[in-house]
DNA sequence: GTGAAAGCGCTAACAA
DNA sequence: TTGTTAGCGCTTTCAC
């Protein structure tokens, strides 16, 4: 395509302030990137240059100079589920491309809702080539330590998915699990409309606190909205498509006029595979959680009524911009990395 | 935070490939970017290397080199609507924080829905000072015409919110109106549950393409999934709250039974002032689009049922991504490129 | 046709 | 405490 050089009203370079402030480059770099050594009067005279020109670092530049290099691992838990597929699936895309800017993406999975296996996985990340780790795992007391040996060694931490806000991970990336929860609960009593009855909720583990979140917020809005439909106790899955295929039936043969149902965590395998071989008499509203090849084809012949989800790709993007942005110590864009609750009709399904 | 310098399997730069074809940098640069006066052999020769080595070349430094500066300008439609009021504030955030990745952002209005003023402004473009351009507006003859002849001053085009297929835009930057509308329609019926009645569709301008989209996809998916509401014919707001305000009490007045209202524009203010001072016998569902603090409050206090959306800062940031890889011809990431259709409820609002 | 060398904006040894 | 200098990976004169 076109030139497009420079011409217009030149940028300010490190030069430019060396020259104003009548020090040498490396006096500039230093109060730049606030290294100690520099006396005061000398730093006022270089900032006071900064602010005259009006500069603004090109970290590009700085980054090639630094022949700085991202290292972040991925720990997420070992479940046999699409939506874990998918997250590893952008964790791989993404690190093919981020190649090129410098930034190296790995992944390990550990038994999931075991919090001793996670806790020792994160102690054994080798903080002299990790620069920062992203952790989709329950919170405990072992994980929450762990975290602060990490961070304390200068790796910097995002909790994925389900938060660890005891912990002292950076920054939380994922949904607001009560705020989905509640959104649920929303879709379940109007697209209910008059109806009533109970309404099951599949879960996965009350170790998971997006489990939870979700559950309080969906029990919220229904007690308070729709009154008219009882909820019933969770039935614990644990992300397991086999596991809730065998408890499924069991559970339905047991309670009478079930008018909903809300699989609120991973595992929709196993209730697809349940509803579609044994059937039911009346079909439930089913609001369930992301959007997979599964869940989606689900949508598309009407057995879900609705899908919450969030982007895989986003959620991993996201996660690895954070830990670039806490280590270099930039801003960054909290608009951008809000992970939104998305809600998928059959009708707003993506190509 | 912690160091993190290079030290694995170094990445092969310009140097290696030098060294292993046995040519001069300069040659080398000449076959990367594909620039004459280098016989066929040594192209042999180099192009073997490159593939030998898995070289990648590192944009940052390329662009450091060349002192490349990417000017970028958005062209939107002069009206007085939140939409664009958010359009409008995040082009300018985005300006400023692409200071300091060499990218020069700017914008400009011209009257809405006013082809020949968009060809014009369109036509004004200082190709010399331009790399790429954004348009949201009406697709016309006169407007294709004035976007070829941008493309072939070697300037990226990209359409915004409304596309101009027939043109030789490179990309569409927004969401598929045809599923917003379907989705709106989704969403109206179910609401109404078995409620009938009339529908009342607000819409901007014929020669908008993207509200003629939104009306196809409604009608389609209403006219199949729920013969018992009956949409009646389109009420041109033209974007503009005033006008809005001023055609409804009119319209409402010569319809009865109106259960239910998609207004499927901008302008949302009109709509809600007419609904907060004449106030209706019985409240319609009501479905309307883009969120805004608007339309979050209506949402906030039951006067809206639901808000479909695209998020504006998401558009921005996509389209100058779009921008600047087809002017480094360099692979874009579809997925994050996606604009979803979002559809927000009282309870999934973002914070 | 090809190569040597300077330089983009910034950082980091090493000296002074 | 401050400065000199080389160099990150790539591009670009200007010679040969």
């Amino acid at each position: 395509m076109k030139a497009g050089r420079e011409n217009n009203p030149l940028k300010p370079t490190v030069n430019d302030i060396a020259r104003v402030a009548r020090v040498s480059l490396a006096t500039v770099d230093r109060v730049l990137n606030e290294r100690p050594g520099v006396r005061k009067i000398t730093v006022e005279k270089v900032n006071r240059a900064i602010a005259d020109l009006g500069y603004v670092r090109d970290t590009a530049a700085a980054n090639l100079a630094r022949g700085r290099v991202y290292r972040f691992l991925f720990i997420l838990p070992a479940t046999n589920n699409e939506f874990l597929s998918l997250i590893e699936d952008h964790i791989r895309d993404l690190a093919g491309g981020m190649l090129r800017e410098r930034t190296r993406i790995s992944h390990i999975t550990v038994p999931a809702f075991d919090p001793m296996a996670l806790a020792e996985a994160i102690s054994a990340v080798d903080v002299t080539q990790t620069d920062g780790v992203a952790v989709f795992g329950p919170e405990t007391p072992s994980v929450r330590d762990s975290i602060s040996t990490l961070r304390a060694h200068g790796v910097s931490v995002v909790s994925l998915v389900s938060d660890i806000p005891s912990s002292e991970r950076n920054t939380y990336v994922g949904i607001d699990n009560i705020a989905a929860g509640r959104t649920a609960a929303q879709l379940m009593g109007r697209f209910l409309a008059p109806v009533a009855g109970n309404v099951l909720v599949l879960t996965g583990s009350m170790l998971a606190r997006d489990h939870l979140e979700r559950r309080l917020g969906f029990d919220e809005v229904m007690a308070r909205d729709f009154p008219h439909l009882n909820v019933l106790a969770s039935l614990e899955g644990r992300d397991d498509p086999d596991l809730i295929e065998r408890l499924l039936p069991d559970t339905l043969a047991h309670t009478d006029k079930v008018v909903g149902i809300y699989s609120s965590a991973a595992g929709n395998a196993g209730l697809i595979r349940h509803l579609q071989t044994a059937g039911l008499d009346r079909t439930p509203v089913i609001i369930a959680h992301e959007l997979t090849p599964l869940s989606r084809a689900a949508l598309g012949n009407g057995l879900f009524d609705a899908v919450i989800s969030q982007d895989a790709g986003h959620l991993v993007r996201s996660a690895v911009r954070i830990m670039r942005a806490v280590i270099d110590d930039t801003p960054i864009n909290p608009a951008q990395e809000r992970i939104r609750i998305d809600i998928y009709l059959r009708e707003n399904l993506p190509p």
